[in-house]
DNA sequence: TTTGCATACCTCGTAACTCTATGCATACAT
DNA sequence: ATGTATGCATAGAGTTACGAGGTATGCAAA
């Protein structure tokens, strides 16, 4: 498991990105789709993911369905309009930022 | 610029890694050597910078002395041999955490 | 000469984010 | 009855980066 503060700021972009592929997913069926990319390596705790899923619906970006699934309500988070756009954009700028990062951390001091 | 949130986590990283290639860095040093190796995509602002510097200092990573330049004040930073070993753990474990998020950016839904 | 820019240090209060801990509830196996 | 897995959610705590502000020097342009 990574130091927490690593996941800091991406938690929403790989939500977004994993609504993006799979249509309409459910917070428990979130955090273990995201154990099981990672290899258990990143574990989105409750305290994270719901928090997360709130914010992202009160900003418009997801939307919510409730069916009942063995006489319990199971809540569906998918992707608005608004909300494929934005998953678009910060995997994009997720990506980019991953590049720079390691263009600092490959770097060598050069003799100025 | 990117999106603040995602310096979260990484930017004691990233100041750890430029001392150990560097040697000592005064913190202006500092700022404008991310600025450059990002091309101007990561902009560290000094009131991230300076807290970051001072808990790395509380917590014996990095050590402080003082030059006069230009009767001037100059405080350096260097690692220690605590900060030196944590650099490379906490530049390790980046990478790692940066192929765990590609790993799961470019997974396409599985038919299960 | 004073205005702005670059250099160079620092602190305070705030916002944002994730975690731990906790609670509720169902179903199944031990 | 106890644990494990599923499934939702909140409260409180801790960390972190930022914006705004303060202090100070040197230089060039207006």
């Amino acid at each position: 498991m990574y130091s927490a503060e690593l996941l800091k700021g991406t938690l929403s972009t790989i939500i977004l990105k994993l609504l993006a592929e799979h249509g309409k997913m459910y917070g428990y069926e979130i955090a273990q789709c995201v154990r099981q990319l990672s290899d258990e390596r990143i574990l989105i705790k409750e305290g994270s993911l719901y928090p997360a899923l709130h914010k992202l619906k009160d900003d418009g970006l997801v939307q919510t369905e409730s069916e009942m699934v063995d006489n319990r309500v199971r809540k569906y988070y998918s992707l608005t309009n608004k909300g494929s756009q934005t998953s678009t954009e910060k995997v994009q700028e997720l990506f980019e930022f991953i590049e720079t990062i390691k263009q600092i951390l490959n770097s060598k001091p050069s003799f100025t």
